[in-house]
DNA sequence: GTTTTATTTCTATATTTGTAGAAATATAAA
DNA sequence: TTTATATTTCTACAAATATAGAAATAAAAC
């Protein structure tokens, strides 16, 4: 047990990001196929607003479970392997 | 990607047990410690009422991730390094 | 410059959830 | 049988959360 508080507070928040099934099925989507943009995710997911979808992936993002490219308007995500890896391998599987 | 609807489900709820601190804080310190009840956890952990603690043990027990063993009246708990291995091997570290 | 497209922020709302006290259940001890 | 201990269920409530529409922001295309 080396777990201290910061990294405690981590696993908490990527764990409760994961625990959604929206936000679940984000990530396995992005384990497969990488650079996908919000509305790319969007029209995978259906009947999912954008607000939501935009929510869904701050959560996301902010626990270091996605990371993110700018180009232009667009966002491209994929997942941080080295994270999913850490705490979630099955999204890896 | 194979995962299956029942196997999402699954997930959904392991992720969803685990991201709650005071749950987390539980499946950790049952990792380290096997076989301790519902009242060892509670003066383990403070400021936690046992109706509370019943609910926590209930949902990381429905999830898969606690086994259980009765024995009279005590409830003996001990996480299942199985499912900890392949949804949060974090737990393990 | 105007329009289109991508995403976020604001606002509101219905639902879920964490919490604990009180009562109930169950087993063990006296 | 009475008493004590362990755990659950019931009930209630405050706080958190998922959702989406509308407005705002930002960059690209025309």
């Amino acid at each position: 047990m080396e777990h201290n508080n910061a990294e405690l507070q981590q696993a908490v928040k990527i764990y409760k990001a994961l625990g959604e099934p929206t936000r679940l099925k984000i990530a396995l989507l992005l384990t497969e196929e990488r650079n996908l943009c919000c509305s790319d995710i969007g029209s995978k997911l259906e009947c999912v607003a954008g607000s939501t979808l935009s929510h869904h992936l701050k959560q996301l993002t902010d626990c270091g479970l996605l990371k993110l490219r700018k180009d232009g308007t667009y966002i491209y995500y994929s997942v941080n392997r080295e994270i999913a890896q850490k705490y979630a391998p099955y999204l890896l599987e």
